[in-house]
DNA sequence: AGCGCCATGTAATGCGTTACATGATTAT
DNA sequence: ATAATCATGTAACGCATTACATGGCGCT
């Protein structure tokens, strides 16, 4: 997977919990609420993963609590402090690398899905172009693949191929649709 | 994620070492080939993985190894026990969930493209179609959430959102285009 | 009185990541 | 000769998973 340090300081689940709560303030329990009940997001929405990692987004100074404690039945409501959002920012606007387009679609969506009100519009129009060439490269590197070895795989494991394909021939059509309405909305501003 | 121990009482990546070895005996070298090399499996390809894994899976003999080794530079090729092509087997035929729609469809197609001459006509067959049963019922509640709350979200956030859904739209494409494969595939034979 | 939801955690365990390490063999 | 590839590992570390634990609150 070749993911070094520089490129992922935290974890998936930190950078989601991240934008969440950059999004608006929230407590854990709001959190985990979103993790179960919202289609986004397949991550875990077990407290023994929730509450470590908020924790160590609040130790490394990136969210800060208050207890909102009308006596006891405390909530704690995070919010993101000003390293927080510089984190998430450096997060969302990572260049992205024909590697990310072939094996982390679901982070480059993550990704994409924070980006309203936290990088302009120059860049998302930026990422969803990049994400569209790099399509342009993947898909036919795929293709390829398929048309070589297709022929001698078996069956279902040819028919598993061409779901991939046919899922990023999908990506392709949903970024024109998405570059489209993201103009569409700059001209109206 | 809800996933308790008699769901996955391997990994993802033993199960996929274990149905590649018993697609064709192989060493853990040729192994992380596979994962460096083919677009399939976005899974990791560091000696620090899949060694272990190996090692585990010789532990538990679903797999057992031969040196080959003509002098010094050895190489030991795995090919599955008995027990490990009963192992893969459960696995493979494991009902698929609601759930694993919903946030595993990577680990579905896994499956899926070890159904080859482990799985019968049927099983396969069956599949196929409970995905798709599937995938009717989770369309239209994706759809649901993004009438519902697409007006009121931000625009890339909207977009993600129906991103999965096309991609959802995708895959059911996928399953008519598979099922109608196959079954031209068993009325050959 | 008891059940289900709100709300936050902790402990043991397993596994993937990263980085390091070793040595043989083949190509240039 | 020396770089790249073959081939297999180990050790420290971080994090998710699973299961367990605690207690208040609201409803019936």
């Amino acid at each position: 997977m070749n993911r070094t340090v520089s490129d992922m300081a935290y974890s998936l689940l930190s950078y989601a919990l991240l934008g969440l709560i950059q999004q608006k303030p929230a407590s854990g329990y709001d959190l985990r609420k979103v993790f179960t009940e919202t289609p986004l997001a397949s991550l875990s929405d077990s407290p023994g993963a929730i509450y470590p990692a908020l924790r160590r987004l609040e130790e490394r100074k990136l969210v800060t609590g208050i207890v909102e404690g009308s006596g006891l039945r405390q909530r704690k409501m995070l919010r993101v402090t000003a390293a927080g959002c510089d984190e998430l920012k450096q997060w969302l606007k990572k260049p992205l690398a024909q590697s990310d387009i072939a094996h982390r679609l679901e982070e480059l969506m993550l990704r994409f899905a924070f980006f309203d009100n936290v990088l302009g519009e120059e860049s998302t129009l930026q990422f969803l172009c990049a994400f569209e060439a790099g399509l342009k490269i993947h898909i036919p590197h795929l293709r390829k693949c398929l048309n070589q070895d297709g022929p001698k795989m078996a069956l279902c494991a040819r028919l598993a191929l061409e779901n991939g394909v046919l899922g990023y021939e999908a990506q392709l059509k949903w970024v024109s649709h998405a570059i489209h309405s993201y103009k569409k909305k700059v001209k109206q501003s």
